[in-house]
DNA sequence: GATCCAAATAACGTATACATTATTTTTGAG
DNA sequence: CTCAAAAATAATGTATACGTTATTTGGATC
């Protein structure tokens, strides 16, 4: 009766690294949390054998270090490196923005980010701000998916994922993202009307304001506890 | 008498991740060259362990494909491919530039930019084009290490990594580069004049007519190849 | 009670053994 | 001779065993 047994085709890599992925975004391995290679492959009923190829996969991708002999941690996430990553993340999406408005792409194209902003707006009159974080995310992975440039995509959601973490920590810290909204209904209309400029300067300045809020929780909550 | 007394105190994962990787960059193993984990193993005198999570990492970086019951193989870089892969190197380059030219650096930050550029000039003079490539390596290298986010850096060196093959492959096939030179030193001269805007322009359009001369002979090569 | 050294422990890094499965080869019927 | 099915093979994916080494513990000395 163990969870592996739902697991029929997947390697134990895969299995072992998609749960491990998804106790760090649902937030049961915060942080700072750290285990042995031995206590992960006891918990997920494998051996350390696919616990390790795992791990290393997720060293790459930044969201864990690995310790000799301490074992693996959860990379925490200064406001300091917040600011590092975002200036990548918006680097890479504000790339991907000017990509789609120099298609430039039809209504139906954008329909996916037309969908998400909706369900922005939708979960922001509910204030559901879970709902909100989740459609935010669609967005920009949506932004990314539809640029046309697959490496630039690939690349974009793994340093997404680097600052998804702290994102949602701070979620209920921020003042309702009212802002935010309008910008996403610009960028797309800029998309529309293909202008590249415009969508590369509202993206940039999006991400820019959201790295700012962030960073500033992160600070104060650093000041906070040491 | 092994190769392997050689090495101290590296772990065998690190001897084998950089003896694989030196393989792939002096083309003893060519894109498209294929080999399974054992003869590696045996190859390099060690385990099949330490070379599997090797290959993991390289295989994150895009340097090699792992194959189900085939081995690894080097990946071939297409023209298409090669596209893609130019534009993130170029946009997270253009945002080194324009990080640097926002400080703006004082002559002798950029120290190890002009002595790759006069070590450029010096090559071309002496038509040593394999000083060259290495020059200009170091070039794109440095700037990245300057500019003061080592986030971007790093990935920029990783995807640096995946074009260097092809790169150096073509570089016989490509009229001296005597206006990359110019572009390199213009590039200078707007850093220290902080004059951000320009030394975006200037680089990503380097790096455009840099992938245009690139992709051209590729798709020669594949013409005539298949 | 503090400090230093040695022994014990624990965790990892690596090698090896084993199970699984895709591929190839062989065999036999038609 | 051709084709299909079964057996053999080969390579991987995973588990386990083992040696090395950092860390911890315990004890003796000051």
């Amino acid at each position: 009766m163990s969870n592996r047994a739902e697991r029929p085709r997947r390697s134990l890599v895969e299995y072992a690294y998609e749960k491990i992925r998804a106790r760090i975004f649902n937030g049961e391995w915060k942080p700072g949390y750290q285990a042995l290679e031995e206590a992960i492959a006891r918990d997920l009923e494998v051996s350390r054998t696919p616990v390790r190829e795992a791990l290393i996969r997720l060293e790459r991708e930044g969201l864990v270090e690995i310790l000799p002999r301490k074992g693996m941690r959860i990379i925490a996430v200064s406001a300091a490196d917040m600011r590092e990553v975002y200036e990548v993340v918006s680097v890479l999406e504000s790339e991907a923005a000017a990509r789609i408005a120099r298609m430039p792409p039809t209504k139906e194209y954008l329909r996916p980010l037309q969908d998400a902003v909706d369900a922005m707006e939708a979960a922001l009159n509910k204030n559901d701000l879970m709902a909100w974080a989740k459609a935010d995310e669609a967005f920009h992975v949506n932004l990314l998916a539809l640029c046309g440039n697959s490496r630039l995509a690939e690349m974009g959601m793994t340093v997404q994922d680097r600052v998804k973490g702290a994102r949602l920590a701070t979620i209920y810290d921020r003042p309702p993202p009212h802002r935010s909204n309008d910008d996403h209904q610009a960028l797309i209309r800029a998309m529309l009307n293909g202008d590249v400029e415009a969508a590369r300067r509202i993206h940039t300045q999006h991400k820019l304001n959201a790295m700012q809020l962030i960073t500033a929780i992160l600070e104060e909550k650093e000041q906070a506890s040491g």
